[in-house]
DNA sequence: CAACCAACTGAACGTTTGTTTAGCATACTG
DNA sequence: CAGTATGCTAAACAAACGTTCAGTTGGTTG
């Protein structure tokens, strides 16, 4: 499988250096040295280019949350369910930006709470329109945080990817990997898992104990 | 609320400084100086206790490890769900600690990999057993796997603490953020917010894009 | 009291850090 | 052809880094 990153922009090729390098060493541990060796320059073009190593963080943030766009899009035009060579060759493409936005919403920087907020509309839209399509039955209490919960629970995945990969036996950043562990996600979300009156009858235990909602708008179904 | 680092061991206030600065700025952009500030001695004194900043970063991995397993004994002694009082003194005193562990199993280090082991065992000890308890139905496939998917479901909670602590209002690690996710994380669990029968097809469909078998041992129900 | 040991500090060491500056080549513009 | 951006580098800079070392306390032991 051919590099991607052989016909790029010098900048764009620093860039991508750096995205690779940030989740793995961490921002304050990836030298600009290290980024402009990788790179094949010197380290004053980097600076030249970004202006700065926080400038330089600042492009990365921004282009990952641009090609996150991007590839979302792209997988609704193609149909996501409907092409797997397709989404194989997405995911082929974009793992280290998959990485970097893992390694990004641990972070807990600014660029992080945007892109959790996105996901956390979207999945909230989802939610809404899910009930008239049949696929949603019922959201409990505030549909933003139940949206939260969920993304946070699929979010789970993506940064613990190392982990599952190892438990897996396959890279979960690829569509092989995604297409492995699927169904036991889709296991849990079914409701085949667990005993449904047992834990109806623990959520109920655990909703007496919330605190008094004093003056709090109280979310409805 | 006392400050519980008030009567401890010089070396104990530095390495709890340290727990607190690494999931924060990082373990290279965590300088010995600044964690000698923190705790009102030289830097000098900190490798006197540690002999490198890499053996006070092993230090803080196995004291948190250690009362990772520590507060889950107790928790268990405890009775989780009988004293919300005792949960809460516990978590209190704990979110240094969830919140350095969630740091850690970013990184991919060696400690990440072993703590995330060691819950995938205990979660799949707890699939087996609770199919005779009732809890639990029927799991997908090999019981590790789906131990691995659910664990990395609940920790996701853990890592994007910050993103929940937001939506939610609360903050998600003390007892009162987790009474609050509780039930909207069971709704989840317990199959109320998604139809069955479309997920449940879904994964069909799904499971027939598995890659043939191969060599591959194949798990059994 | 002398000897000792652990806790602790101030000052310094050599490296590495992000960044700056002056200058070199190439290519486009008038 | 002169002029001028653009992409790029080598060399140097001050600051900050992890670490070392000699030396000072204060309490314990013989």
């Amino acid at each position: 499988m051919r590099s991607v990153t052989e016909d790029l922009t010098t900048r764009a090729r620093i860039r991508d250096v750096a995205i690779e390098r940030f989740p793995k060493d961490g921002f304050a541990g990836t030298t600009v040295r290290a980024i402009a060796k990788d790179a094949g320059v010197s380290p004053a073009l980097v600076l030249h280019h970004f202006g700065s190593k926080d400038g330089l963080h600042r492009a990365c943030d921004e282009y990952v949350v641009h090609m996150t766009i991007e590839m979302k899009r792209e997988a609704i035009e193609t149909g996501v369910h409907r092409e797997p060579g397709a989404i194989a060759a997405t995911y082929q493409l974009a793992e280290p930006i998959l990485r970097y936005l893992a390694w990004t919403l641990g972070t807990g920087s600014e660029t992080a709470a945007r892109i959790f907020g996105d996901f956390v509309g979207e999945v909230t839209a989802q939610l809404v329109e899910g009930k008239e399509h049949g696929l949603i039955n019922e959201y409990h209490g505030d549909p933003q945080k139940q949206a939260a919960v969920l993304v946070a629970m699929q979010l789970g995945g993506l940064m613990l990817h190392d982990q599952l990969t190892r438990a897996f036996g396959v890279d979960m950043l690829t569509a092989e990997g995604l297409i492995a562990s699927a169904p036991y996600t889709l296991h849990i979300l079914s409701g085949e898992l667990f005993n449904r009156e047992i834990m109806a009858q623990t959520k109920q235990t655990i909703e007496q104990l919330q605190p008094t909602p004093d003056t709090e708008q109280r979310a409805t179904r």
